[in-house]
DNA sequence: GTCTATACGGAGATAGAC
DNA sequence: GTCTATCTCCGTATAGAC
């Protein structure tokens, strides 16, 4: 259907990199709305200010441009958990506390929804040849990550990477949107984000662009 | 493209509930196959046998009809999970005995791809009005099952969940299929599955229909 | 119970102008 | 660097026959 963008007057000629960017933010967002499939470059386009055409002229394919949403939001997993590790001082970081701070850091990501969905994305498109071996080739470099330079052995690496799993589907299926509805939803959410609870929810508080709070979503 | 069925001759007429539970398992396959959107309607025709527009008739929509196959597929981990319990001699069961006989029982189930695949894809649909509340409200009444009648507490419920949730993603992005070629993924994959890992690779083994190993996938 | 034919509405991608 | 116009394919759903 093909939107026209907005006025000529309203649009400005940008750099390639900062449209590049530009429209890698708005594809993150809107991949992690809908899905890869039911997403359009359409809709990435509208979201970002230009023309459908000019999507796919930048990026080649729409599964190129995908490719490219998921490496970014791996990207920041990894770059995250690296701030983590170069900010503490080794010899008197516990693990427990380490892993505190290395979830918490996870935590704040995926609250965005557009990089816990596009991680999700990547992970339930896990059997397409090139989507897959991206997201495998994700997970364990953060695995090695978390290994090498944070020490964790197996087990703990295990249960971590688990807890992260969960924290990525209670997110994805907004259940601490039924905070205090539910009982069950409540003990749930409460057990799973413990002290990280106030962020969750307030991360999940809809926002504008602006950042200011809003009543529903527009969309 | 709506591809002809196979000739009449080869096909025959079936009542209406066995013609239902066939088109359901093919749809398991199919959409745990490419996900929901990516999914047509004529795939899944194909796969059953049948043609495209008689799915429709079926089921009324594409949506009611992935409904259906996530119903089917928390349905499927609930009955399961009953399964060990009703089995189960209570005061003789310790706690680490039931949750083993769960897990493998869960594993059990999600080594079937399209179970496994259509789960998540719920869960990825999440924010769908319609798909989101199903995917919530089966959530939560696993978690009231273990809760209730298998006697987990919060704590247990957490681990036991995220390890599922770590289960349905290795499972989702082939990863136990790279046991053996990297030495970060087999560790991930041993500390994962444990003594399970028997039943899990041998469930990987691409199967034809009549149960016989092949080389690879013919689609 | 199941099909064939088909209407209808997109979606991604290309061509070429400015 | 970015647009408009447009081609072409494809997917769901409907109508109606057998």
């Amino acid at each position: 259907m093909t939107t026209p963008p907005a006025p000529l007057s309203t649009r400005s000629r940008l750099p390639t990199t900062e449209r590049r960017e530009l429209i890698l933010q708005a594809a993150t967002d809107e991949f992690g709305r809908g899905g890869y499939a039911a997403t359009t470059t359409d809709q990435i386009a509208r979201a970002a200010g230009i023309s459908q055409p000019y999507v796919v002229r930048m990026f080649g394919t729409k599964e190129k441009l995908f490719v490219e949403v998921v490496e970014r939001a791996i990207s920041r997993v990894i770059d995250a958990f690296r701030a983590v590790l170069a900010s503490r001082r080794p010899d008197t970081t516990s693990f427990d506390d380490l892993e505190s701070a290395l979830g918490a850091a996870y935590i704040n990501l995926v609250t965005d929804r557009g990089i816990n969905m596009s991680l999700m994305q990547a992970f339930v498109q896990g059997h397409d040849p090139v989507i897959g071996a991206h997201a495998r080739e994700g997970f364990l470099t953060i695995y090695r990550l978390l290994r090498d330079e944070a020490g964790f052995n197996p087990e703990q690496l295990r249960a971590f990477l688990a807890q992260g799993m969960l924290f990525n589907t209670l997110l994805a299926v907004s259940m601490p949107g039924e905070f205090g509805q539910d009982e069950a939803a409540t003990e749930l959410i409460t057990a799973t984000f413990g002290s990280q609870l106030d962020t969750v929810m307030h991360a999940l508080e809809p926002k504008d662009q602006a950042g200011r709070p809003v009543q529903a979503d527009s969309r």
